[in-house]
RNA sequence: GGGCCUGUAGCUCAGCUAGGUAGAGCACCUGGCUUUUAACCAGGUGGCCAGGGGUUCGAAUCCCCUCAGGCCCGCCA
């Protein structure tokens, strides 16, 4: 059985009805591992749909958090809002409402593009609309539990008279305000800037710190699934802090926790280099077409950690992709090594299973034919000299064609490059001359079909008594200006016979 | 100092919660009427299942220990 499938089932053992919580921090570029937070649960969620179950999937942006510091993609003039919330930050482009709504918004473009819609919350406005009026006081009114909570599990060393509240404060706008004194409704507060005041509790703004909030938020949204990073599973860390504080001040039945190991990087060194920066979500989005990129997430168990090749790698996921799909719909046996194929097929759809296979192109060659054509039409040209297209193959067509193009810009390894010469300018020895001549000849005769040009190719190499190597060279070298390249006999057939003709005729002239 | 995950063919992994002496894909090699070249097909080479100990008639599969790699916590979230 799947992984979403097992939870699914523990849950229902619990009851029918489940609110699956999820929530990311907009500090910086939101990127791959996070999507790992959401992805996983939406398949739990679907999972317990399928099930009958009434479940609701949340996301929280965690848009009221400080900024910690100034990380290594922001601009020294940040450093005067370290402290702010982000929600209250100016945009780095300039374009957004603000700093953490830069960062979220390609997220929620990517999670919606990968067929992820929860009900979102951005948490500065639940704190501006008094969502959490309520647990704010009984946090208050039980400071001293929690704060004994905190000290004994994670083994902090809090202060006497600390409180589990940042006041915002007026005077710098910082979540740096330290309550010095309480009885409810009104507060005395002192900020790191020196200001001092006396506010009323319900009307001032301000923040619960991570550890009591994260445990506030499941009893008010009747939260019964959330999946989080080992980071927050540590022994001491937020969850075993926060079970107890959901439990013994909030009065609420912790929900059904389940960790999920992050992503790592391979290959492409640059990206996970000194600076510690990932790929962003919505940069893989760009690269992966949408369901390959939810078949990487829904193949492995979430526990298990995923090594993301953003590089190779992605031909063969791609690949593996198309496999799946064709055992799904009948048209291959399953092999070896692959696991509860119709499920993981079924969860990687973003918007469901089509009624009818889609045609596949293969990708590799689909890497190829994309770095020969100028545009998509002549992507379908190309490819039609070989394959019918219909209506929906064609979106999907374009939709890879669009992610391959992004990918073999960015992403792709050189090898795998190449660029048409519009016009060949190097020096060619005298034998290879004669043996494109040759080998024009032949060509002029013979039908453009790939395997007869792979064929011709070979007798002329043989005729002319030069090495296979030379020929193949001189072949790549007149045409992309490398000696290597893609198999010559499609390759050239993509081309076209005319093309193909007149570069030689033109090499041969000069 | 504490904890999690992983360690099976060159690479990515399956198999491990029904214990019976290893699988897949890619790569590689060999063929595919005369043809090494990055979309094809058919075969094939290749692993003492990290190491040690234990349980068992029998372990990659269960238990214990060691080693290695990755990561998290010990600031904040």
């Amino acid at each position: 059985m799947h992984w979403a499938d097992v939870v699914a089932e523990k849950l229902m053992q619990r009851g029918d009805e489940h609110v699956l919580a999820t929530a990311i921090t907009p500090s910086g570029p939101i990127h791959v591992g996070n999507l790992r937070e959401v992805m996983t649960t939406e398949a739990i969620y679907r999972a317990l749909k399928d099930r009958g179950a009434k479940a609701k999937l949340i996301f929280i942006a965690d848009t009221f958090d400080p900024l910690r510091k100034v990380y290594p993609f922001l601009d020294k003039s940040y450093e005067k809002y370290v402290g702010m919330p982000l929600s209250s930050i100016p945009c780095p482009c300039g374009e957004h409402e603000n700093y953490a709504e830069h960062f979220l918004q390609p997220f929620i473009e990517a999670m919606d593009e990968l067929g992820i819609k929860p009900e979102i919350y951005k948490d500065h406005e639940l704190y501006a609309q008094g969502f959490y009026k309520n647990a704010i006081k009984t946090a208050l009114d039980n400071a001293d539990k929690i704060r004994n909570i905190l000290n004994e599990i994670s083994g902090r060393n809090l202060p006497e008279g600390w409180m589990p509240f940042n006041v915002l404060c007026e005077n710098c706008g910082r979540l740096t305000g330290e309550i010095k004194e309480y009885e409810y409704p009104s507060i005395k507060y002192e900020c790191k800037c020196g200001w001092k005041n006396s506010v009323n509790i319900n009307e001032c703004m301000g923040k619960m710190p991570w550890r009591v909030e994260w445990p506030a938020r499941w009893s008010l949204f009747g939260v019964t699934f959330e999946a989080f990073g080992k980071d927050h599973a540590s022994p001491g860390g937020s969850w075993d802090t926060g079970k107890v504080i959901a439990k013994e001040v909030f009065n609420y039945e912790p929900p059904m926790p389940f960790v999920y190991e992050f992503i790592h990087l391979k290959g492409r060194g640059a990206m996970h280099g000194s600076t510690g920066l990932a790929i962003a979500a919505s940069e893989v989005v760009k690269m992966v077409p949408a369901e390959v990129l939810r078949f990487l997430f829904m193949k492995y168990e979430p526990s298990r950690h995923i090594e993301f090749d953003a590089s190779f790698g992605l031909l063969d996921l791609v690949d593996e992709y198309d496999e799946y799909e064709r055992v799904y719909f009948g048209m291959q046996e399953a092999r070896a090594g692959m696991k509860d194929v119709r499920r993981v097929y079924e969860l990687s759809q973003p918007y469901g299973t089509k009624a009818k296979m889609p045609l596949q192109i293969p990708y590799r060659h689909l890497a190829v034919v994309a770095q020969i054509a100028k545009n998509f039409d002549e992507v379908i040209e190309i490819i039609q000299r070989r394959t019918e297209l219909q209506k929906f193959d064609e979106e999907r067509l374009r939709e890879r064609y669009e992610k391959i193009k992004y990918w073999l810009k960015n992403y792709a390894p050189d090898a795998i490059k190449f660029e048409v010469l519009e016009k060949f300018e190097g020096e060619m020895d005298k034998r290879s001359i004669e043996f494109l001549e040759r080998l024009k000849n032949k060509l002029e005769t013979i039908e453009w079909d790939a395997e007869k040009i792979h064929s011709a190719i070979h007798e002329t190499i043989k005729e002319y008594g030069i090495s296979a190597k030379e020929g193949f060279e001189a072949i790549y070298k007149i045409i992309i200006g490398k000696k290597r390249g893609p198999r010559a006999g499609y390759f050239l057939q993509s081309l076209g016979k005319e093309f193909v003709l007149s570069r030689i005729h033109e090499v041969i002239q000069k």
